[in-house]
DNA sequence: GACTCAATATGTTATAAAACATAAATCTAG
DNA sequence: CTAGATTTATGTTTTATAACATATTGAGTC
């Protein structure tokens, strides 16, 4: 069979999936936007961007998924973010005018969609609804990691790795069988999304597991207990 | 001597002097600000707003000091932002258009304008700048916030402190004599700054006494040695 | 000026989680 | 298909910090 037929079946996603983006534009914004985007693709591993670096794009995540982590100062990574379709990516430092202060790889391949900063000025400057949900974005995101920030200091490790979890199933939602995560994590990345050892995410993990409350296959984990993952999240 | 004229020694601030705003309107939306707004002053210790209440105006402070804090799992509470004048308070929220995620209480007494959300909104419509304003704050925020998380996360109790201590100078900044904290804050209120218990926040000002980095007299701190604390931070 | 209550100080004990140490299983490349 | 590397697994030791226990000081009140 054809490649181009196949890459259709697939839903190759274009710019006008960007629904925060595409949903209030006027019909000569979304011809601008379309005619001055380009398209990249990532595979499994690839960085997008590295903390550092100052950009010079808005980033839509099409398709795929991403982590964003800081380098923390025993080594130890802390995954601040993971983002899911159709969201921007590294927004915060584009919009703040400064460098990122994160590194954003690749978990599953991605098509991400760069929209010249000139461009994204422009639709600031004559749509305030692009306004406003740029505004919103930031606000919501700001609400979660003020809320990450006080369950990863204050709870203890089950309670985190539980909520890790939960957070990961917000996002990204299950498989048709309704309790197979959607998403495909190392235990380092869990652990690093969840600020505990690699050993500890593996050791709780395991005891999740003795407890019914998941089934753990290699990465595919599936959550058996939503309600008691929920208790052990919300006890710390 | 009569009370009017000392107030005004002590100048007394007005909307005007929130620049965020100000410096971005027109004349006529100087004018719809400046006759649409309340101004409020709270004491020591006040609850400007509440975890949990919606807010329906965009705050500002125009004069004394705030934290803001969610209380945590063990009852122990973080505290997630020290607002300075003249900067916007309890906004993340406004701008979610969801319920505030943490409280709001005065650490000296304040001034706060109160404009109501039909005005910020007919703001953000017309002037992009404004919107551009609050855009670039929220992305600063979370960057900030995310910052936060890692230290917050991974560095050791004379890390974390030597960091808190740091960011109340680069909030508040010195007395005139240079060496003095602008902010008089409990033990306890810098040990939920710093993620650690009271009794650790304790011991630790005093190790750093001891050391020669700081003196501490009461509340107030004077940093000795701003390149040791610098270090102390950075080691974790 | 004695009396309360809250804040500060400091020593001791308990414990959660990191660090360390292997080992088994799985993946990858030649 | 084998060798090496990476990831996962699990047991043991160490340590940072919370929890607990009292003092001590200071601030406000009657």
């Amino acid at each position: 069979m054809p490649r181009r037929i196949d890459n259709n079946f697939n839903a190759e996603p274009t710019i006008k999936d960007i629904s925060q983006i595409y949903d209030v534009l006027t019909d000569e914004e979304k011809e601008k936007v379309l005619n001055n985007h380009s398209v990249k693709h990532f595979k499994k591993n690839d960085v997008i961007y590295q903390e550092g670096e100052t950009p010079d794009s808005l980033l839509c995540l099409g398709s795929g998924k991403v982590k964003v982590y800081k380098v923390g100062f025993g080594g130890r990574d802390q995954i601040v973010r993971m983002a899911n379709p159709t969201s921007f990516i590294g927004y915060r430092a584009f919009f703040a005018e400064g460098p990122h202060v994160a590194s954003a790889v690749v978990i599953e391949p991605c098509t991400i969609f760069y929209i010249p900063k000139a461009i994204v000025y422009e639709l600031l400057e004559r749509n305030h609804q692009f306004s406003l949900n740029i505004i919103r974005s930031l606000a919501q995101e700001l609400g979660f990691s003020r809320y990450r920030t006080v369950t990863l200091t204050q709870k203890h490790i089950r309670g985190r790795l539980a909520e890790s979890l939960l957070v990961l199933k917000d996002i990204y939602g299950f498989e048709d069988d309704g309790i197979t995560l959607n998403v495909y994590l190392s235990r380092e990345d869990l652990a690093n999304f969840s600020n505990m050892t690699t050993s500890n995410a593996i050791r709780t993990l395991s005891t999740f597991v003795n407890e019914n409350v998941i089934t753990v296959d290699g990465r595919i984990i599936r959550i058996l207990d939503q309600e008691t993952l929920e208790k052990i999240s919300k006890l710390g």
